[in-house]
DNA sequence: GATCGTTACTGAACCGAGAAAGTACGCCAG
DNA sequence: CTGGCGTACTTTCTCGGTTCAGTAACGATC
């Protein structure tokens, strides 16, 4: 099969390839008349512009490009890459945009990876994800002046304009829920420490803590499992062990909620457990789990939207969506009695 | 910044763009020495060619396409999709070539996305996910004659190439686990019926259960926990109702696990579930889920030379990944004494 | 009725590569 | 000394769009 080009509707509508081009991308310049025959024809021969062609004449070859963080075991299983995915490509797919996926194993290889992007003019733009509290991808993005649009809080993304949700007081508002069951330890087992939400769920975790008179403790981990049940264990071993904890990612709170279990400890009824982001899964398990929930789908969407209009140029500002609201289930519950009052 | 391109490289290194063409590609032609000298030159400039002017000029865009069947509730969840996306880029991204990802809410919107891709010159190759029975699919990539390569059985893939492993030898292989262990009366909850594995794995299950003697149940769902879950209820509340069951996948197996504990029976006590496709999840719950185990990453990497080979015009014949494999865990045991017997 | 402005086009250049055809030169054989 | 051939290039064309500089036709204006 041939694939029909501009050349093709020029020579049956009787008027020269630039003739076309005005009128299939409604500028002036053609009468309406001889537009409508253009676009009738066009429409017969199936007739849909060649995104090589139209890259290399300079104007934008509608891909956005992602990196992905190769699976530090764990990009698999949360469902949150995937869901964001979905929200984003639904959202691109509308305005005629494809997603180029990439995985990379670290940050020099997902700058090297723009910048290859960038030579090959093979996207328009990029969604950075996982923002670190001092981010290189920033500045190199900004050298190369590649439109980019960043997924985490602003004041990480530097001169990008970013999409995020407060994780502060969602975080906050965790932490009260489980002070009103009458818990004072509480633990936060955490994620990578360098990535910016990490920090900033840290510090409010932190600051609620102090302002309620909790012993707040923290543990940080590479979201795998293995990391999450290490952590549960060494939290259930101290001395006053806490009460309550406040996983970074449902698959390390599932892996908690089975060490606790080996432990001879049971959910809720010598610890409860909170999990970040919502799962399917979350509400299925014995007990359903308490998560903070939020749509993913539309962080997807969002972030689609600014980016598109950051590579049409327009000058874009950070947005703020919704913060993520705890779904309070079966594994939290307020202390065994002989807890409640030591600190 | 501006890119470097093929001309910048010939004037710096006074020669024509050809012979920078040829130079770059490993093409006679041009000189040891001067090969050596451009080579150089492209280098200290950090030159890659355009990938729009490639593709215009009729070299392949290195990039391969794939539709996903947008989420009937479980795209997210099931780990599946992103360890193929992750094996499958590994190998893309070694030999240069990006992936472009686009969500289909179904059949018809998938071969539209196929034929735009074409039209567009976006892809030079498509990896088509879920084979049907029979797959209107198959006949349009046909015709448009992009190259293509399918993920399943090849009695299913017509005219493409197909990777796929063996469904049938891993439920035979389930199936004489439970039969083994006593049990006389199982179930299939099965995927969506239309999906060519599905039917495999249905006909697999149907004869081996004959083969062996046993009471032998199918249900079929659209893979969501919900169906899963209803499933499971109705096959609970059958007149001898089985002893072990089967899913299709683990959210599935989750769900119904969950049904099961709601209904007053015990896993592995009363009725013994088995997941197909294992994930991180499966041995951290309570009881750990026996699993039908593969390496979905290897499937997607081998999926991927297969696909480049075909892109390459070389003659591909379908590829036959090891099958599933069975990790027995607490999930599954011996059914009671009161149900050995009864068929 | 000459001038101006607008509309509706045409023709050609251009983007950055690949590929084919053309050319200059050196070398060797007859 | 000429013809033939291979090497090492250069020139030119092409892919399929976009864009810009013309230009012909026409109506309005002074």
């Amino acid at each position: 099969m041939k694939r029909p080009t501009i050349s093709d509707i020029a020579a049956e509508a009787g008027v020269s390839k630039g003739a076309v081009s005005y009128a299939l991308n409604g500028r002036s310049g053609v009468s309406e008349e001889t537009r409508q025959r253009i676009l009738t024809i066009a429409d017969r021969l199936g007739y849909q512009a060649s995104m090589a062609a139209r890259a290399l004449a300079g104007t934008r070859a509608r891909v956005i490009g992602m990196a992905l963080p190769r699976p530090p075991a764990t990009l698999g299983i949360e469902p949150f890459y995937m869901e964001l995915i979905s929200g984003l490509e639904a959202e691109l797919s509308l305005h005629g945009y494809g997603l180029l996926l990439q995985m990379v194993p670290d940050e020099s290889e997902e700058i090297t990876c723009y910048r290859s992007w960038w030579r090959e003019s093979r996207v328009s733009g990029v969604l950075v994800c996982d923002l670190r509290v001092r981010d290189r991808r920033v500045k190199a993005l900004g050298e190369v002046g590649l439109p980019a649009v960043a997924i985490g809080p602003p004041s990480a993304a530097g001169s990008l304009a970013s999409i995020w949700s407060d994780d502060g007081v969602s975080m906050i508002e965790a932490v009260e829920y489980l002070a009103a069951l009458g818990h004072r330890r509480i633990a936060r087992i955490g994620g990578i420490p360098q990535l910016a939400h990490t920090a900033i769920r840290t510090d409010a975790f932190l600051a609620v803590g102090r302002r309620l008179g909790l012993a707040a403790t923290i543990a940080s981990t590479d979201y795998s499992a293995e990391d999450g049940a290490r952590a549960t264990v060494r939290l259930m071993e101290m001395a006053a062990p806490p009460t309550a904890l406040i996983y970074d990612n449902d698959i390390m709170a599932i892996a908690g909620l089975s060490a606790i279990r080996e432990a001879g400890l049971s959910v809720p009824g010598d610890i409860s457990i909170v999990a970040w982001d919502d799962s399917p899964i979350c509400p299925l398990l014995d007990p359903p789990l308490t998560a903070l929930t939020r749509d993913i789908g539309a962080y997807g969407r969002h972030a689609a939207r600014l980016l598109l209009a950051a590579v049409q140029g327009a000058g874009v500002k950070d947005v703020h969506d919704e913060p993520a609201l705890l779904t309070p289930r079966g594994s939290t519950a307020p202390p065994r009695v002989s807890d409640e009052t030591a600190v």
